[in-house]
DNA sequence: AATGAATGAGACTTCATTCAT
DNA sequence: CATGAATGAAGTCTCATTCAT
């Protein structure tokens, strides 16, 4: 298990560094410094930089799903669904900065755009989130929109106010959420 | 109007690099190599690269707010002049990838979030789109929520859905910006 | 005249530009600036940046030895003449900080020392300075010592106690001044 | 012993570029070919190139203090103790030219004012040099002059000497190095 | 398996000098 | 004669990656 702290040790000290400094401010010497290793331990670990940087966003994301899991309202209509994952989502983003700041970061890179297009058109990647909206789709509680329009239209707004929030523009509270959330849902909603 | 060949040169060329190769892709020799001049003739037009990057953004920018007025509906309803804001944004995005790309990276930056912040509180910058925002908000046709929440809930998915025809996930025509920038109006509408 | 005046003003500009901020700080189109002349035209007044800091420096040194001939008491004694130069050198160089800043820079440059080699071995350049120490020394009130020894006994400390001065070490007054030049007569006499 | 090797070899080499050609003809790619290392490894042992000048003169100084220290004869007279200093000071000087054109340099560097400040006024560094001076003041052997006076008296000429010697304008020997101290010992004693 | 010193390509920027106007 | 925009070589420093220990 030794092992696997170190990498998690590496993926933790990437995560934070890049969310405070974004990418420039993430040698791999500072994150060798910052996970308690030597700079040469890292590529024991991952072949390149390029890939630490990918698997610290597969960290992240895998923790982010397993997060709308926890008392996921699976039985519920598909509006308490959308609710509960938007709302789970802001609320996780907006308690840890450096991961928003990290998956902006990541959602601008060359290997960004690869990433996005593996999660759409990939099958092996269902998640729960994919399978509310392929159902909202069928159900035609959604508009007659393609897939990457809906993500758009939930996922582009509600990045967008954690991020105006972290940045001290707004101050997101119980309320404000549940409205924005709500706001997104009159997007898809037809 | 020499000078200004060269300048706009050096900004196209800032423009097309870090659009395609993202801001790391951007190295001044390059710039150089692509505006035609020699990397010194530059700083002639811009002290730093920081500099040259905010301005080829105000450059974008101006350009982009230019488009918007256009055939602006001045007397037209809050509804059409937001719907007529969102179509020529959307279109003008995906014939200009780059530019789209740019953005993207901009606002992701350090100098990002200043920009961002002096566009928010600042009075000095009131463009079309914050005052027909306003005045939504006024007429309580907008819901009730903080101006950059509005804002996300807005240009968020327009700017994701931009990207994703670019990338090739989705195919926009005027079919389906017309019904995603009315989804947008969804959102924000009371 | 008018060709005399530019190239005054260039000489004037890097004294004071060597002078405030050291031979680092004294770029060509700095000069250009300070002087109210286009970069090119230095180019046409001197050769290269090496020879516009060796006229400067010529300039600095005529201005400096009409400056000790100035009441000089030329039938006084070899301790009056001596003494007047002292403390005539001493009171023009603490007056001009950026001067005695300029001798010492151009001392250190590769040219400082070509310099000095014609000054000691040539024989153009009979001063009023070298012509003192010459009698000086055939009627045997200098120590034996070599010309450059006694020049340094002489020179070295009335340089080194300017500067101490301009850098607020110590305060000069007429007093410590001829105290100073006394000690320096003290080294050199017999 | 390995890094002390490395780290002396980088700032033997820039102690010989910088005697040999100046600041200017030392930039940190040459010197780190002289130390037989790559670039980048002098910024492993020295944080910038300011920094790595500041410690090779330290060390340079180390050693020429230490060299005064042999055979010091502390016991012996103010007088003794002073053409030790003195002569001692010469005889290591004209045998390292380069040590000599560095410490010239150096002084006259912007750091060079700030070191000289640190040396006059600070407490922390007392030297045998000062030492001796001190006590030579309060028993009235030396005139009642300002210390930096009786420094600049003292080691002003000597260093003129020296690089005279260097340059090839005198030819330095016991006899006249005896001279010379025995010179400037006339200047600063009573 | 781990270390971390060493590497060296490449980034940004400055500036002496030229030359078309 | 004067201008000053343009040049591009050269300078300092960073950092992903390797490899001897």
């Amino acid at each position: 298990m030794d092992v696997n702290d170190k990498r998690a040790a590496i993926i933790q000290a990437t995560l934070e560094l890049v969310g405070e400094n974004g990418f420039h401010g993430c040698p791999m010497a500072m994150v060798a410094e910052h996970a308690g290793v030597a700079a040469g331990t890292i590529y024991r670990y991952f072949e390149s930089k390029d890939i630490l940087i990918k698997e610290t966003y597969a960290d992240l994301e895998g923790r982010l799903l397993a997060g709308l899991m926890e008392n996921y309202p699976g039985q519920g209509s598909v509006r308490e669904r959308f609710l509960h994952i938007g709302v789970v989502l802001v609320n996780h983003l907006i308690v840890a900065p450096m991961e928003l700041r990290f998956l902006e970061q990541f959602h601008n890179s060359p290997y960004g755009a690869l990433h996005r297009r593996d999660k759409i058109f990939g099958e092996r990647d269902k998640s729960i989130v994919r399978e509310l909206f392929e159902e909202a789709l069928q159900q035609q509680i959604f508009k007659d929109l393609a897939l990457p329009i809906l993500f758009a239209l939930t996922f582009g707004p509600l990045v967008d106010v954690c991020r105006d929030h972290i940045l001290g523009f707004i101050t997101l509270d119980d309320r404000s959420i549940q409205q924005t959330v709500g706001a997104c849902w009159d997007a898809v909603r037809r």
